[in-house]
DNA sequence: TATGAATGAGTGTTCATTCAT
DNA sequence: AATGAATGAACACTCATTCAT
């Protein structure tokens, strides 16, 4: 009879977070169980239980701490070399990711229209990813890698937009290098001061 | 106790497909019953599976039309006026179909990573879709609307992936009005020969 | 793969109800299960479902049968010989029902304080059967076999309750020999004239 | 983490009983839990577990105290006036009871025909119950209180009875007032001398 | 002795699918 | 061809009970 973890509450619900993450991205979130998420943690379902009161709140939690991720990835990936070398390191990032069965986010998009709640939560990492990118892009513009005239809001916008486009591109079949180098000409884009 | 349709069976395939795209859209796959389209066709359960051998079955067919929707919207909207114009009234009207529930696109992407047939559908719906925006791009680099450099291939996909990008933006909370903006960046940028 | 009843759905829900009674009766509200219901029907659950939305539902609309039962019973046991006689063998009627676990009524009783549905149901009941009673007693009263000065509204409350008050006694261990008596102590006193 | 009480094992016992009666009043047997019951003590679930055996053992034994609850309320509203107004003392005061769901009696009782240690339980506490009161009524008799022809066993098994069936008459909607008539017609006849 | 995390059997309910009519 | 009653496998969730600390 294993415990969650050792020790703490908060800890143990991380834990349950963090596996139950791989479950809901791997099956998908109406194919995943909670006995499957219990089973992956080597406890019963009891225990799932005792953390977090339903399947939904657990996913909806879950989703809750997707935009941390966002700001890792940046901080990761975009720590040297180039703009433009960083750029691909983390799309590159992002489509290991995606072949790993860890991206729950078109299971929360797909869900989001018809869950008010879960909604809420989608919007607000929305905000909080697209304000940590405009103060990145705010930063590269004051040391000068950015031109002056760019509207660093909408910039992250669009990266975001572009981000979720590609990543639906690969899910639709396009081979990464394409969708690479979609990804990139959308950057160059910026780049260049088109917009 | 009315018939699915009066005469023939590819008449009445049709009906449901088209019956079932609306009820599918609207309350997700999974939430969907059969029961539901039935319903929505005023005909029992049964009848739906004469023609469809199961659910799966029927939301893929259901899938496989939507590159034709592209086809569609394409010549609806890109009839006249300027580039931007048109640009502008396709946006509008592709949120327009989100906001009344009629987008199935997410439930087909979060799908189809653990669903091969599902995954072949999707990716023959991209590469029609990508071909035929890439020839309508070339149309209009033959009437000198669009610069002689465009590499329409890429421009195509280009597009494709900001369409969706800014559609999950959308879902994620992003204002229409904000949202159009992002796409019309893009497409600029398209037009103004950064790539 | 029998079915439920050969024909009508009014039929079936009759049927259900019919052994359900029993199920809950036998087993008790909360330890009957709709499976226990569905094999004493030699039917799979799902069916069972198809008749009534809900356990609760089911148990409220069996409940909502009861006062029929007391109409029936007047009719069967008081038609003929005298009062008294009548009065014996309509306990004993129900005593018998209550050894073969046949009794619902406790089980709404003891739900009905939490239950506001099921509270409507059960006063409806009592409404009706007071009615009934008083009218039999009306009736009576007409041909002569009771005092013309009864308040045959409140005797007839009187007899529900001694009724109700009868079947706990014999639940608490009272043997029926005695808890006859006690009914018919109650019973000669509003033939007696005492109120 | 508070001790269940500060000392004495059988101190502790009483104060879950008392506690405990509270909670299964309230919610009903079923549908109250063992965390409710430790909840409501201020107390974890173990602690109840090391008092008592199992939820069963403790509803039983709750039972086993309430013919004491009898004797208390006889003595409390039985000690002054006119027996007649002691009648109605008394119903009041049950009518009081129930109000405040502290009623455990019908939970009991639905209970009982499926469990042969709980109808010990009821069985004897209605033994011990009916002695009390025809012990009462002795007392009475030999003040001249009552007539002296008055079989005093069977007349407290006739108000035992009479007391449950006005207060599932109570449950089935009857206004307080009408069930008050009901129980003082009853108590009428025992003291006018119609059995 | 008290705690409360963990267990695990169980229950109500849903729904894709089948098939007799 | 259409119906819709029946199936039965799931699944989310609950809770009495246990036991390591």
């Amino acid at each position: 009879m294993p415990k969650v973890v050792a020790g703490y509450k908060e800890e143990a619900r991380k834990t349950i977070l963090l596996t139950a993450a791989g479950v809901f991205a791997q099956k998908g979130l109406h194919e995943a169980t909670m006995d499957d998420v219990a089973q992956k943690l080597g406890v019963s379902k009891g225990a799932v239980y005792q953390y977090f009161p339903s399947k939904e709140v657990l996913f909806r939690e879950l989703c809750g701490s997707a935009s941390k991720k966002v700001e890792e990835m940046l901080r990761v990936h975009f720590n040297g070399g180039t703009l433009r070398e960083a750029a691909e390191r983390y799309i590159d990032a992002e489509f290991e990711r995606m072949e790993q069965g860890q991206m729950l986010m078109f299971e929360a998009i797909a869900e989001a229209p018809r869950n008010t709640a879960l909604e809420k939560v989608v919007s607000n990492n929305y905000t909080a990813s697209s304000k940590v990118i405009a103060e990145f892009l705010d930063g590269l513009k004051k040391e000068g890698k950015l031109r002056k005239n760019l509207d660093t809001e909408y910039a992250a916008k669009f990266l975001i937009a572009l981000r979720h486009g590609v990543l639906v591109s690969r899910i639709q079949g396009l081979p990464k290098k394409e969708a690479k180098r979609v990804w990139l000409m959308g950057f160059d884009s910026l780049l260049s001061g088109s917009f």
